[in-house]
DNA sequence: TGCCTGATTGCCT
DNA sequence: GGCAATCAGGCAA
């Protein structure tokens, strides 16, 4: 498996979301490592996604959505949950990929800590889940998934035949493009 | 300054 | 299937 180059997260954000499907999504921590297989994404495609955090234009908050491509934008919303998102496309479009669920690989007893639940497929089914699970928090807003040490990304993309779309899940603009993207049959994806 | 809404989750009926 | 929890961002005034 080749070692994931800036120039992954320089193709087209949908590509990107199609691809991270596959890949083992790894975090650091004192309480150990944790990590999964990402089984479900969604794009979000900057100024011409009303869905997008972005499509307004850069804020405070969307600052990293719209830096460094290969980087992570995390967000706080619904006053509780924290997502994860990968920044793609060169810096100023505003595109990223919502991480949105995976399905456990290491480290599964530190993410049913994290989670006060045993249930494997119920530990990382969202996108706020799997934060918490991975012990992801608003201080890794920007970390570099290609040079950083807490974040990390490894492994191949599944085979594009076993890649399944939908739309995007808990939006009301643009609800209907097929945005969403995930491993057909696995047990893991949200919902 | 005030109001409304949200890329969610989990509990309740 | 419905809805509360809980608060920061974004926009109107």
């Amino acid at each position: 498996m080749a070692p994931l180059t800036r120039a992954f997260f320089l193709q087209p954000t949908i590509e990107v979301a199609r691809q991270l499907l596959g890949l083992t999504l790894i975090t650091k921590s004192p309480a150990g490592e944790t990590s999964g297989v990402i089984v479900e994404t969604e794009a979000y495609l900057g100024s011409s996604d009303p869905a997008a955090h972005s499509y307004r234009g850069e804020t405070p908050r969307t600052k990293t959505m719209f830096g460094e491509p290969g980087r992570a934008y995390v967000y706080f919303t619904y006053g509780m949950h924290t997502c994860l998102n990968v920044v793609t496309a060169p810096s100023g479009t505003g595109d990223a990929v919502l991480i949105r669920a995976l399905e456990p690989t290491t480290g599964i007893d530190i993410m049913q800590r994290r989670r006060q639940r045993d249930d494997i497929h119920r530990l990382c089914s969202g996108p706020a889940k799997l934060v918490q699970a991975l012990g992801v928090t608003l201080t890794d807003n920007g970390q570099d998934f290609l040079s950083g040490s807490r974040l990390r990304l490894v492994g191949d993309s599944v085979e594009q035949d076993r890649v399944a779309v939908s739309p995007r899940i808990g939006i009301k603009k643009a609800a209907d493009l097929p945005l969403r993207f995930f491993i057909k049959g696995s047990k893991f994806v949200s919902r």
